[in-house]
DNA sequence: TCAGTATATGAGTGATTACTCACATTACAT
DNA sequence: ATGTAATGTGAGTAATCACTCATATACTGA
């Protein structure tokens, strides 16, 4: 439980090596999934992944640098899905952007929920500074940018809501147990475009 | 780190035990609230209440049992406000009563916005079944009735992302640091409102 | 005043767990 | 083939922390 933002230790070079390296992540996946952060433990990791913790250590310098690779991982992957979504020549106005925006975050988050749950919830506990917190940032930067070339008023404040309210609603359907993208997506349609004053 | 629901041990029956047991809830929010749920431990609770730990585990028969009873207080607290909000007989269409209530949560939740969002978080963390989640699903049953009533269709889940929403908004606003309860409140009425075709 | 009960104390115990390090094994280059 | 670098091992260490218990003090009623 380090204070400084930690990053993997070692890049693997060998074949080996990068499979020892996918094999933990994975492997703290799994167990994040499973038994949620509180049974989240580095030598959990290391049996579940089939290797001696020592490997781990080569790897990850600490814990927390483990959950924050799983965590760059995952906000990677919806920040590319929300970019991809908004470069979309075929979608015009805004209505139709947001909506791919919004397709992209519920199927992402529906993908692994219980996973995108943990992380979230790891990255509360690992502290403020890492960057999970700048792609939260980069995130709301990208929708405010939206924002105001559509001529929304008080972009960065509409930016905030709208991802908290989508992510409120995301959450409750991942934890319910939710599994129909199309009927959760056009719910949340309706709270944005209802708040954005779009309906 | 039980996995039963935990109550406090014993009541507290002369006055300087009530006094106590008091001072070690509150250090308990206190603690909660500027370090988080990651330096949360009974030790420094007690220090901070200038109390032994021996006292502490006289009161409450886990670390447990003294985060549960704080969720109890904090959602006691917020049940009472919304149920009484809904019972505001000048108060007679829907849209009036989910103003009230979105009063309530506003004010609720930015009270102490750190500490509702370190137990929020901590509720998760203890595990399923203790009675928060009844109390989460109170309040849910709660709209749900007050939906029904008016018309409102697929109650059940509307209640859901109402509350989903709401929350989402207003913890970011708390993480956010904003102060102004009436603009946040006005923020979430267009998000509930336009879910709802209210607006 | 005093017996009995409630309350308070905090050093100590045991369990968990993040992390190290001395050593073993494997792969690669020449 | 063989030296060297990369990778893998896991018993062991040290720190943290939830929780106990033997003992001391304060209160209450008779």
């Amino acid at each position: 439980m380090s204070e400084t933002l930690p990053d993997p230790r070692k890049r693997p070079r060998q074949a080996r090596s990068v499979a020892t390296f996918e094999a933990i992540l994975e492997a703290a996946a799994r167990i994040l999934e499973s038994l949620g952060f509180a049974g989240f433990n580095t030598n959990a990791v290391a049996e579940l992944a089939g290797v001696s913790i020592g490997s781990l250590y080569q790897y990850f310098p600490s814990k927390d640098a483990l959950i924050v690779e799983l965590i760059r991982r995952e906000r990677a992957e919806l920040s590319n899905r929300i970019v991809e979504a908004i470069q979309q020549h075929d979608a015009t106005d805004l209505k139709e952007k947001l909506k791919l925006i919004i397709q992209a975050a519920v199927q992402h988050q529906l993908s692994r929920p219980q996973l995108a749950r943990a992380l979230e919830f790891a990255s509360e506990l690992i502290g403020k500074d890492t960057e999970e917190n700048e792609l939260q940032h980069e995130l709301e930067t990208i929708i405010a940018d939206l924002f105001i070339r559509s001529g929304i008023s008080h972009a960065q404040l509409a930016a905030q809501d709208v991802i908290a309210l989508s992510k409120g609603m995301i959450n409750a359907a991942g934890l319910a147990g939710e599994s129909d993208l199309n009927h959760l997506q056009q719910r949340v349609e309706k709270a944005v475009f209802g708040y954005l004053d779009l309906s």
